[in-house]
RNA sequence: CGGGGCGUAGCGCAGCCCGGUAGCGCGCUUGCUUUGGGAGCAAGAUGUCGGAGGUUCGAAUCCUCUCGCCCCGACCA
């Protein structure tokens, strides 16, 4: 990709609203555009990260046996009216009508609509257990959306639902998704600390929520420090809650060992068991020919949410630091001296072979050094190549690291090999 | 919804108190010169002063209503 044909409006400046980092970063990097208090657009640099982050939360969900489906946004009321959620969710749903004034909704979450599939198609227990998915806009209409897409009433949300025969298989699906969730924020990256949680809204009785450490989270952390280094099997019988939940009297948690921070909630999960499916009579019959109502839990990863997240947890004074995972572009070219035809051709040469194996910028903008280079650190991608006269005349240019700011001086045909050999 | 604040060029702001027909910086356009950390010179373009009503000879400025946005709190991926 030519920097020059790359639609990212970067930016020196920040608007005044902008007053967490994530929220002033996304803007001058030119990431997104707000269209309504907390409603976004997304611009192609963000798209770029967003579908990084949806790739690996979907090869996550195969993995663990999640097929993908696309509930619509749009539900007809009369299936809330089932849950009696309808009227119990309150004013975070947005109630729409139609040309025939009939009462729709624009989905918050997907319980009713997952359970009505259900019903509808399954009606035997050979079937189960089952696990859908969907990665697919929400609307909650939250009384303050603040700090950017943090917390917007728009927003990309990995939800999934599952249907089990009985509590013990329902408990090893709850078990395989705390583990498979562990997993995919690694692979982002991040640490994430889970936390016993209430199930809000959503209902039922066991309920875990994801939270990553960051000074500008909106929930507060009461952990035990050991949960940093347990495997993800000891993790869930660790003691973290969030501040509402904490009690000092009675915390099983030894003094030394309490640790309190600030977090931000990337996803939650839930078991409720039969809250829905009984309610809207989803069953199939059971090897006697009885009644079984599937045991169900419903889990959810905030990936519009995950994007500034990142940023909140990975980011210096000069812009933001892509974990390699998620990043935008692989590698970028920084020509510095867009009228050298030395220069312009060396650039040239490594945009071409590098690109045949990795995402590349190429920063081809006849624009001043400092622009560029400040540019490249805002957006922040972990490998700057810097081609410039200086270097060039012995033949050299410089491989940057953006987080360590290492820099190596290497031939272009080492840079090209470093970039397209399997090692790498 | 309660408390606070703000809407003037793409962004950041001044002007408002004390009415006289809109300005600064950045950005943008064109040309030339530049190029190792956000360039220099020159010439330019851009505003229904958030909206509606009112007062007045005259309103960005005063009055009324309204819409939007941000921050603090209760709720949430």
């Amino acid at each position: 990709m030519l920097f020059s044909q790359f639609f990212a409006p970067t930016s020196r400046d920040v608007p005044s609203e902008a007053v967490v980092i994530s929220h002033q970063l996304m803007i001058r990097a030119g990431m997104i555009s707000k269209t309504a208090s907390g409603i976004y657009c997304w611009l192609p640099l963000a798209m770029r990260v967003m579908e990084k982050i949806i790739a690996i939360v979907a090869d996550e969900q195969s993995k663990i046996g999640s097929q993908r489906v696309l509930f619509s946004t749009i539900q007809p009321a009369e299936l809330w009216k089932e849950s009696g959620r309808y009227d119990s969710y309150g004013k975070e749903m947005l109630r729409i009508r139609d040309r025939k004034d009939g009462e729709f909704l624009y989905s918050p979450t997907n319980e009713e609509q997952a359970t009505d599939i259900f019903r509808k198609y399954v009606h035997s227990y050979k079937y189960l257990p089952l696990m859908l998915y969907q990665i697919h806009w929400k609307f909650r209409d939250e009384i303050r959306p603040r700090f950017g897409v943090m917390r917007g009433r728009e927003f990309l949300m990995k939800d999934g639902y599952s249907f089990a025969r009985n509590f013990a298989e329902a408990q090893e699906i709850y078990q395989r998704v705390f583990h498979s969730y562990i997993n995919t924020f690694r692979r982002m990256g991040l640490i994430a600390i889970p936390v016993q949680a209430d199930p809000g809204a959503i209902g039922g009785n066991m309920s875990h929520e994801f939270q990553i450490l960051a000074e500008t989270g909106e929930s507060t952390l009461f952990y035990d420090g050991r949960l940093l280094n347990a495997s993800a099997e000891e993790q869930l019988s660790i003691y973290a809650v969030t501040d509402d939940r904490y009690d000092s009297q009675t915390a099983p948690i030894p003094k030394e060992e309490l640790m309190v921070s600030k977090g931000i909630e990337v996803g939650h999960i839930f078991y409720f068991g039969t809250k829905y499916s009984k309610p809207l009579d989803a069953y199939v019959l059971d090897e006697n020919g009885n009644k079984l109502y599937p045991e169900m839990g419903s889990y959810g990863i905030g990936i519009s949410r995950l994007i500034a997240a990142i940023i909140e947890s990975s980011h210096d004074n000069r812009g933001i630091i892509w974990p390699e995972a998620v990043a935008p572009f692989d590698v970028t070219i920084l020509n510095l001296h867009q009228q050298d035809e030395e220069c312009r051709d060396i650039a040239l040469k490594l945009y071409q072979a590098i690109s045949s194996k990795r995402e590349v910028l190429y920063d081809d903008r006849s624009i001043s050094v400092g622009e560029k280079l400040a540019d490249a650190d805002l957006i922040g991608i972990p490998y700057q190549i810097i081609v410039g006269q200086k270097k060039i005349r012995e033949g050299k240019v410089e491989l940057k690291n953006r987080k360590t700011s290492n820099v190596e001086l290497l031939s272009p045909e080492e840079v090209i090999k470093r970039f397209t050999s399997n090692g790498e």
